[in-house]
RNA sequence: GGCCCCAUCGUCCAGUGGUCUAGGACACCGGACUUUCGAUCCGGCAACCGGGGUUCGACUCCCCGUGGGGUCACCA
């Protein structure tokens, strides 16, 4: 490449239009990574130049959707740089500078098309199968109609005078080149009428001035590369290195969605997903590390980040992965820590618990659960008493007069029970199968469902151990009279 | 439709001309362990889109087709 000794500055260029974007975090997340591999810059640059759909709050939560996912900034809105403000909105009179510039140079031109005229012009383009573009209307303006116009005061867009004939291209670092036909090239609106910029011109410019070395953005953007392409080259700038990454898709492999897919990062935060997880999965999605090795940090990563081991097509994003692989972390993450997560977010309602209770509880149900979220509906039953059908207790082949003696006789075992731990728990129950000579199955299930009220639980002796012998009675007491009623019947 | 990008198990990720009767993971299906679920361990299922080249030899390189995707806004 010929930027191997250009300092790498990179940048993510959200557009604050919406809930942070799980497309925007993977591409931040390579943004990120190759940073610090390269020990350059990463800034986050609001693109909010579309006045009618940015918002502060957007810009907020994309901010503390990155920072939660732990992609950090060096510049950026909040914490400035040498290359601020970081807010397009701010930056207005540089574009309109810049555009002026082209103007001079020839190489773009005020159009005064009316949005009517270029909607009835599209709509005869599809009517007759035609290619769609610019027509050039106000490609070739005199001055003196130019001057007239101005002087009337009517609203004007300026646009990129793409050149006739040739072609534009661009070495794309992991696609190698691409170029495309000029003719299939748009004369791009470059500054819209009411001042702002759009996109292409907005991007080429503080890209330039922050020295932006590397552009690193979805697949989608390639087909408007060119119009850059020609921005850079009209400017007179040596154009960054691009990168374009594959498309995240949903199942039915179109471009990720949130109809079909949540595409919030607010939402995986909410469900519990571990940040590092995430950022493990996202960067599978387009890198490996080779040696079939799927879980790794995002410190492991960086170091061995490579531009060749990145993937070119387009990876479904599988939630069911993502789970499983977030259930990994979640059994990697010692218990303390993870109840201190739990606590943080909160995913519990159960905050004002005492500490080691939830610990313990926390280790019961750290190997079950895959997201933090799960935590309240798997572990309910240790906080309240919760409503069951009295057949749940009755193991299977048995009757309701058993389940009433079994019970009976659990309770009667277990008042002799003298250290109200797991082992004698357990030790008494096994005690208790022998003397009556029934399966272990057939003594627990009753003694589970009466103590969790569910008949799949967390581990049988070690949550009697947690809930306590008051507790534990109380309910076996419950259990014995609902399966009571059903022998009277 | 034009242009552009892409193409290995259902999905994710390996494979960079011979070591591939193609490897790992998720999911799925069995089995083991077990007080339920889960976790764990073991095993199974399952793919190089098609056709031409290049080559002693192609999953790997080239071309064409096919398929999928993206893009064609005064949105990014």
């Amino acid at each position: 490449m010929t930027d191997r000794d250009r300092h790498v500055r990179v940048r993510i260029a959200p557009s604050p239009t919406g809930p942070p974007h799980v497309g925007n975090a993977y591409i931040g997340l390579f943004d990120f990574v190759f940073a610090r591999h390269a020990g350059g810059e990463f800034a986050l640059r609001i693109e909010d130049t579309d006045r009618e759909r940015s918002t502060a709050e957007s810009e907020q939560a994309i901010m503390e959707g990155f920072k939660w996912l732990g992609l950090d900034w060096d510049e950026g809105p909040d914490c400035g740089g040498p290359h601020a403000p970081y807010r397009q909105s701010e930056r207005s009179d540089l574009y309109a500078e810049h555009a002026r510039m082209l103007l001079e140079k020839g190489a773009a031109y005020r159009c005064f098309c009316a949005p009517e005229r270029l909607a009835r012009m599209r709509k005869a383009q599809r009517e007759e199968g035609e290619s769609f573009g610019y027509d050039g209307h106000c490609r070739d303006l005199g001055e003196e109609e130019i001057a007239a116009k101005l002087a009337e005061k009517a609203p004007f867009t300026v646009r990129l005078k793409v050149p006739e004939g040739g072609q534009t291209g661009f070495t794309d670092l992991v696609r190698g080149d691409v170029s495309v036909p000029n003719a299939e090239i748009d004369d791009q609106i470059l500054l819209k009428s009411d001042g702002f910029p759009t996109y292409h011109l907005a991007n080429v410019v503080d890209d330039h001035l922050m020295e932006i070395s590397h552009v690193i953005r979805a697949e989608e953007w390639i087909s408007s590369t060119p119009k850059h392409v020609l921005l850079y080259g009209a400017f007179g700038w040596e154009a960054p290195t691009f990168v374009h990454m594959p498309l995240l898709r949903n199942k039915d492999k179109t471009k990720i969605s949130k109809r079909k897919n949540p595409t919030s990062l607010l939402w995986y935060r909410e469900q519990g997903f571990l940040p590092a997880a995430l950022r493990n999965f996202l960067a599978l999605m387009g890198w490996s590390m080779g040696e079939d090795r799927e879980i790794f940090s995002t410190e492991e990563m960086i170091h061995g980040f490579t531009w060749d081991r990145i993937k070119t097509s387009g990876p479904v994003f599988d939630m069911q992965k993502l789970e499983w692989m977030n259930g990994e972390y979640i059994r990697a993450t010692p218990p303390d820590e993870l109840l201190q997560r739990i606590l943080e977010e909160p995913y519990t309602t159960r905050v004002d618990e005492p500490a080691e209770k939830l610990l313990e509880i926390v280790k019961l149900i750290q190997e079950r659960i895959n997201r933090l979220a799960d935590f309240d509906e798997q572990t309910n039953f240790f906080f309240e008493r919760e409503d069951y059908d009295a057949e749940e207790l009755i193991p299977r082949k048995q009757d309701a007069a058993f389940t009433r003696d079994v019970l009976d006789a659990i309770g009667r075992k277990l008042g002799s029970v003298e250290e109200w731990a797991t082992e004698p728990l357990e030790l008494a129950m096994r005690e208790l199968a022998d003397e009556l000579d029934c399966k272990r199955g057939a003594l627990y299930m009753p003694l589970r469902v009466a103590v969790t009220c569910r008949r799949v639980s967390t581990p049988l002796f070690e949550t009697m151990e947690i809930l306590g012998r008051d507790e534990c009675s109380e309910r076996l007491g419950i259990a014995a009279r609902k399966v009571g009623a059903l022998v009277e019947d």
